[in-house]
RNA sequence: GGUGAUGUAGCUCAGCUGGUUAGAGCGGCGGACUCAUAACCCGCAGGUCGGUGGUUCAAGCCCACCCAUCACCA
C-alpha cells in the first residue's frame, strides 16, 4: 500500500515579492515531493498564498485596489514564479478563500466549545489619524534601553532589547508619524498553555530535527503564554463569528490555509469531503509534513499542533525546519544587491534548475543556513552538472550516433558495473527522505566520476578504427548511456527539465523502481546539449544590476549597526603615484601611501582626474578589502568617492591635518 | 542579555557509537588523452581539525572555559 502524504510549504506572504530565500524552501520541498512520487508513494503538495493581515490591506489602500484584488494579483505572481522554478504543486491557493473562513470558524467554535478562549483586555497603541490600532512593528521610537533612535515597538536592532511598544521613548505611528496613543480592546486569547504536556507528547512522536527539538525545549523551559489570536478593525481578514469589528489574526488562518488549500483541491460535495476526511479526520493514516523557515517554528511547532489538538483534529507527523539563505556569507541585503528575487534571477537569463541543483547541493536535514556563493555556484554547475554528469552522455552519444545510427546494443560491456549503479538507489532514496540532499548529490556525483573513469578506462575511441570490435565498442558506449540514464533518474527530482530532456534523449521513461532494467537494443534520438555553462560574469551582473537599483531608492537601505560598519577599515592614504593603465580606459593604477608598506590600488577615475593632478593628495582608503586580481596586477583596496562612474566621479579627501594611516569613523 | 547552532585544506563541505599516516569536490601546479559542452583521466602541493585546559591507553569527535560567526527571543 502505497504511502499517503500531504506536504506543505511556508505560505509566502501576500505584498512581498518572491526571492531566492522563499525559493529555498519551495525547491527543498519540492524535490521531496518529487522523490516520493518518483518512489511511488501518493504525495500530495499543497500551498498557497498568505493573504491577509495589515500589511495587506494598507498595501491594497496605497494601490486604491481592494484587498481581495491585491492579493489575488499578488497569488498570481507568487504562481507565475514558483512555475518558472519547476515547483508543482497540485494547488497553490489563498487563505481569503471560503474554505478557509468555513475551517476557521469551525476550530474556532469547537475551541470556544472546549473552554480553550478566553477574552482580555489589552492595552494597546492607537493611531488617532489614521483610525486603528497599530502592530508592533507600526510603532517606532528611541530604544528605552540603550537609547538608539528609531527602533521598532518590539525589539532594538542596535541591543536587542525586547520590550512592549507602549515603553518606547518619543514613539510614532509609521502611519501618521504622529505619537500613537494608548487605548484598550477586548482581545480573545488561545490557552496555549494547557496543551503543554500534550505537546510534548506530540513533538516525541512527531518527525522533528534534533536542532528543532532543541529550541521547542527552550521554550518549554520558559513556559507557554496564551496567544492574542484576534485584531481590531480595520483589518483584512476573517471576521470572529459573534463579535462586532474583530477580525481573526493572521497567524490563526494562515495554517488553517494549508487545510484549506486541500480542502479545495479535493472538490466540492461528498466527494471532496470524503477524500479531505482520508487526510485530515481524527483517524487518518496519511503522513502531514509542514516544511518551514526557522522563523516560524514556534508557530508550526506549538500554536498550529495546539489548535489542532484543541480542536480535536490531527496533528502534523512531521515538521521540517529549514535555515536561511544568505549570500556571499551574508544576509540577503538590498543595497548590497544581494536580495535576488526570482524574477531578477530569470531576467538574468539564469536556468532555474542550477539553483534547484545548487540548493540541492548544500541542503541537510538540519536548520544550519545555506550560503549562496557566486563563485561556487557557478563552479558547481560548470563541474559537477556539466563537465561531469552530462559530459557522460554527450562522450557516448557521438559513437553511438556515428557506429550505429543512434542505436543502443543488446548488451551492457560491464553488468557488475551496472549493477554497483544500481545498488546505489536505496541509499539515495534513504538522502532524499531525511532531505539529506547535500549527501545524495555527493552520492551522484561519486558514481559520476566512476562512470567518467570507466570511459577513460575502456578507450572506446581506439575501437572506432577497429571493424572486428565493434560490437564490444557498442557495449561500452551503450553501457556509458545506461550509467548516465541510472544517474539522471537519481537526480530527477532535482532537475525536472534537464530530465525530461534526458527522457526525450533517451526516448524512454527514468523510472526510479525500474532503473535495474538497463535500456538495451532501442534506439534512441540525436544528442542535443542538455545543459550549458555559465559564466561568472552572468551571475556577478545580476548582483550589480540589483545594486544600482538599491542605489536608487537609499532611505530604504537596510539600518546597520556599528559593528557592521565599524568591519570596514577606512584608512587616511596619500597618493605617491598615479598613472594611466595601458588597455584600461578608466582606470589609474595609484600607488598609495597608507602609513604602512604601502599598496597599488586600481581606480576607476580615468575618466573624471588627470593622473598628474592627484599626486600629492590625500584620499579615503578601503584598507581591509579583499586584494583582487585583475588583468593589469592586484588591486590592495578602494579609494572612496562618490557619483556614478564614467566623468561623475568625485574622490572624497580628508581635511588639513589628516596623516596617512589614520583610521576613519 | 538569554538560548541555540556553527567554526576541519584557498573555497564548499564529509568525517559513523572516540581507535591505524584526517577525507571528497572545486580551485592551484604538473602530466596524459583526444570520445566529449577547453569537458574527461593521472599525479602533486595545501590542514598544529577556532583557542586553552581536562578526561582517556587513545580526541576533530567527550567535558570545562574562552574567542569568532550566525540565528531566535512568540
Amino acid at each position: 500500500m502505497a504511502r499517503k502524504i500531504l506536504v506543505t510549504a511556508a505560505l509566502p506572504y501576500a505584498s512581498g515579492q518572491i526571492h531566492l530565500g522563499n525559493l529555498l524552501e519551495m525547491v527543498q520541498t519540492d524535490i521531496w515531493v518529487r522523490y516520493q512520487r518518483h518512489s511511488g508513494a501518493d504525495c500530495t503538495f499543497v500551498c498557497a498564498t498568505d493573504a491577509h493581515g495589515t500589511p495587506t490591506m494598507l498595501k491594497a489602500r496605497e494601490e486604491g485596489v481592494s484587498p481581495e484584488e491585491y492579493a489575488e494579483s499578488c497569488r498570481a505572481a507568487h504562481v507565475r514564479d514558483f512555475e518558472a522554478f519547476g515547483i508543482r504543486f497540485d494547488n497553490f491557493y489563498t487563505t481569503h478563500s471560503p474554505e478557509n473562513r468555513e475551517l476557521v470558524e469551525r476550530i474556532y467554535a469547537r475551541l470556544v466549545e472546549r473552554g480553550y478562549i478566553h477574552a482580555r483586555t489589552i492595552q494597546q497603541a492607537y493611531d488617532e489619524e489614521a483610525g486603528m490600532f497599530l502592530p508592533d512593528r507600526y510603532v517606532r521610537g528611541q530604544c528605552p534601553s540603550c537609547g538608539a533612535e528609531d527602533q521598532y515597538g518590539d525589539s532594538c536592532t542596535a541591543c536587542g532589547a525586547t520590550y512592549a511598544p507602549s515603553e518606547l521613548v518619543n514613539p510614532r505611528s509609521i502611519l501618521s508619524g504622529r505619537p500613537p496613543v494608548t487605548r484598550e480592546s477586548e482581545h480573545k486569547f488561545f490557552k496555549l498553555g494547557e496543551f503543554e504536556s500534550l505537546l510534548k507528547t506530540w513533538m516525541q512522536a512527531s518527525n522533528l530535527d534534533r536542532g528543532a527539538r532543541n529550541k521547542l525545549a527552550e521554550w518549554f523551559k520558559e513556559g507557554l503564554k496564551d496567544w492574542d489570536i484576534t485584531r481590531d478593525e480595520p483589518y483584512f481578514g476573517f471576521e470572529v463569528p459573534g463579535e462586532t469589528g474583530k477580525y481573526f489574526y493572521v497567524w490563526l488562518d494562515a495554517p488553517v490555509g494549508y487545510m484549506a488549500s486541500f480542502r479545495n483541491l479535493c472538490g466540492p460535495g461528498e466527494d471532496g469531503d470524503s477524500r479531505f476526511q482520508r487526510y485530515f479526520g481524527p483517524d487518518s493514516d496519511a503522513e502531514l509534513y509542514h516544511f518551514i523557515g526557522k522563523d516560524i517554528l514556534y508557530f508550526h511547532a506549538l500554536f498550529w499542533p495546539a489548535v489542532l489538538l484543541g480542536a480535536g483534529m490531527r496533528t502534523p507527523s512531521g515538521v521540517f525546519v529549514h535555515g536561511f539563505l544568505t549570500v556571499d556569507g551574508m544576509k540577503m541585503s538590498k543595497s548590497r544587491g544581494t536580495f535576488i528575487t526570482a524574477a531578477d534571477y530569470l531576467a538574468a537569463g539564469l536556468d532555474p534548475e542550477y539553483l534547484r541543483y545548487y540548493y540541492a547541493a548544500k541542503l541537510g536535514s538540519g536548520l544550519d543556513d545555506i550560503d549562496l556563493q557566486l563563485d561556487d555556484f557557478a563552479a558547481r554547475i560548470n563541474s559537477d552538472l556539466v563537465g561531469k554528469l552530462v559530459n557522460i552522455a554527450s562522450r557516448c552519444a557521438s559513437f553511438v550516433q556515428r557506429g550505429f545510427g543512434n542505436r543502443l546494443g543488446p548488451r551492457l560491456h560491464d553488468p557488475a558495473l551496472y549493477e554497483e549503479f544500481v545498488a546505489q538507489r536505496e541509499q539515495i532514496g534513504k538522502h532524499y527522505e531525511s532531505r539529506s540532499y547535500g549527501k545524495a548529490m555527493r552520492a551522484i556525483m561519486a558514481l559520476a566520476d566512476r562512470a567518467n573513469v570507466w570511459i577513460n578506462e575502456q578507450k572506446p575511441w581506439e575501437l572506432t578504427k577497429n571493424p572486428k570490435r565493434q560490437d564490444e565498442l557498442q557495449a561500452i558506449v551503450t553501457q556509458g548511456i545506461n550509467l548516465f540514464r541510472v544517474l539522471m533518474t537519481y537526480i530527477a527530482p532535482v532537475l525536472p527539465q534537464i530530465s525530461s530532456k534526458a527522457e526525450a534523449f533517451l526516448r524512454s521513461e527514468l523510472n526510479w523502481n525500474e532503473v535495474d532494467e538497463p535500456l538495451l537494443g532501442e534506439s534512441i534520438a540525436e544528442f542535443k546539449p542538455l545543459a550549458g555553462r555559465i559564466s561568472l560574469k552572468t551571475l556577478k551582473a545580476l548582483v550589480e544590476t540589483n545594486r544600482g537599483q538599491a542605489a536608487a531608492e537609499v532611505e530604504h537601505s537596510e539600518p546597520i549597526d556599528i559593528d557592521d560598519f565599524l568591519r570596514t577599515d577606512l584608512r587616511v592614504a596619500k597618493i605617491i603615484k598615479a598613472e594611466r593603465v595601458a588597455g584600461a580606459n578608466r582606470l589609474l593604477r595609484l600607488t598609495l601611501d597608507d602609513g604602512g608598506k604601502g599598496r597599488t590600488v586600481f581606480a576607476g577615475i580615468a575618466g573624471a582626474y588627470a593622473p598628474s593632478i592627484l599626486v600629492g593628495r590625500k584620499v579615503v582608503l578601503v584598507a581591509n578589502l579583499k586584494p583582487r586580481k585583475m588583468r593589469f596586477g592586484v588591486s590592495e583596496g578602494m579609494v572612496l568617492a562618490a557619483g556614478e562612474g564614467e566623468s561623475r566621479v568625485f574622490l572624497l579627501s580628508p581635511d588639513e591635518g589628516a596623516e596617512p594611516g589614520m583610521r576613519v569613523r
